[in-house]
This record gives C-alpha cells, sequence and structure tokens, in this order.
DNA sequence: TCACCATATTACTACATAGCGATAAAGCAA
DNA sequence: TTGCTTTATCGCTATGTAGTAATATGGTGA
C-alpha cells in the first residue's frame, strides 16, 4: 500500500472526490434517515415495518430509502410482496457511533461547566 | 466507560439525537466546506487565504465558516486585521479519512469489476 | 480624525429536497 | 380474470440554502 512513513499529511482532494464525500455525508444528514439505519442496525425490515417503526409515511420512506439505496449504504431484496432492507455499508455504523460518542462527551463537558459554573 | 460485553447492540437514539447526529454531518454535506476543511488539515489558514486557496468567493466562504464554527468542527481567533482558523474537533480527520478510504476501495473494486468483464 | 484593509452580514435569486396525497406497478389469493 | 397488499413514483407545496453583489463592521495606520 501506499503508507508513508508518518500520518500522512493531509493530501489534498479533487473537487470530484470532495463531490463524493460530500454526497456520502449528505445521505447521513438527515434524522428520517438516519433513524432508519438506527432501525436496520437491528436487523433486516421490511419496508412496512420500517414505515411503523420511524412514524414516517410510506412515501416518504420510500423516498428515503432510494437516497440510501444510492449512497450504497442499504440494499434491498425483494421477497413476495415485501421489499426487505438491510445495512449494506458497515461503515454506516462506525461513523454514527463516532458521532455519537463525540455528541455524547460534548454533552457531558457542557454539563459539567453548567454545574461548575452556578454563581448565584 | 459504560462498555458492555458484547458489540453493543445498537440503541435506539432519541429524536433530538438524531436531530444533532444529523447536523453534524450536513456540516460535512458540502464540497465547499470540505475543501475548507481539507485546506485546514495542513494547519492553521486565515479568511482570505482559504478565500484564495478554495477558489470561492469572500462572502460565500464566511458563510461556510460560519457554519463549521457553528458544528463546532473550526475555530478562529482574531490576530490583526485577520481570522485565524483552525480544525477544533479531530474527528473531522477522522470521519472524512473514513469515507475517503471507503470510497478508494468501492473506485478500485469497481474498476477491476470493468477490467475483468471485458469481453468482446 | 480619516482612509484602508479583512471579514461579516444583508438582500436576493436559483435550485434542491422533505413531506404529503394520489396513483401506478407488481406480486399474491381466490 | 378480479381484488388485495406492498412498495414505488408522481405532482405538488413549503422550506432551506448555496452563491453573489453590495454594504456594514471593526481593527490598523497616518
Amino acid at each position: 500500500m501506499s503508507r508513508k512513513s508518518k500520518t500522512e499529511p493531509a493530501k489534498e482532494l479533487s473537487p470530484l472526490a470532495l463531490q463524493l464525500i460530500a454526497s456520502r455525508f449528505k445521505a447521513l444528514s438527515e434524522p428520517v434517515r438516519l433513524r432508519l439505519l438506527n432501525i436496520l442496525m437491528q436487523g433486516e425490515r421490511t419496508v412496512g415495518q420500517l414505515v411503523e417503526a420511524s412514524g414516517s409515511g410510506q412515501a416518504n420512506v420510500s423516498k428515503h430509502l432510494a437516497v440510501l439505496r444510492g449512497a450504497g449504504m442499504v440494499g434491498t431484496r425483494k421477497e413476495g410482496l415485501s421489499t426487505v432492507c438491510f445495512i449494506s455499508d458497515e461503515i454506516v455504523k462506525d461513523l454514527c457511533e463516532m458521532m455519537c460518542s463525540r455528541l455524547r462527551e460534548e454533552m457531558e463537558s457542557k454539563a459539567a461547566a453548567l454545574s461548575s459554573d452556578q454563581k448565584d
């Protein structure tokens, strides 16, 4: 592989690369889509189950699933009448957990700051 | 820390948590913002340097920087007339590198599929 | 003080998309 | 075939935001 000696000095990314990376992050930038992924992390679900579990409308869920499929994060297969959905890229879990624990840290440090900041 | 025995069974996230995570990813879902972060990974830069290096307009860069600051990813300090910008959350680098290498994998496997798929 | 410089903000246009209701498409049952 | 079920798609409205030009803000030097 092309590993340099050190930590790699943060390469310049081409406009195309930036565009592609941005579109991946964009797929993750919507609460409903994150909710769908969060549900799918527990295992495969049909579209109908996702509709019920997410509380969003059927058309909306279908559209969001199309986005996630387009980003290569969710896969589907037909099973009778239903469409079974599953996470097709495990990176999603890592990314979300990373973001999640980072948020928790921030929250906790802010909470700590608030409680030690209690002047009158 | 609160690590369970196994891999943690993918907790249910609250609507607020989903909203917060989504907004972080949203900050990363724009090519210009990724470009700014990419430049800042090489070290601190003034707004003017970012304008020049990114090729975007001054007002636009300023607005994107405000988004990144709002997401806690970039910090700034005044230094004379200039505003010096720097990455304030190292998670950004990890996230981008993760996404980047994932993309590279996909590209390479697609390229490989294409070359081995060369029937007449 | 005034003039200048770097940056932020405002006002605006253009475009993308989230959400919804209605409808289409596709597979199953009778 | 008809009717039912599940999902995808269409048409639409409302909202968000990227980009730009113009202006405002605030620090610097004369």
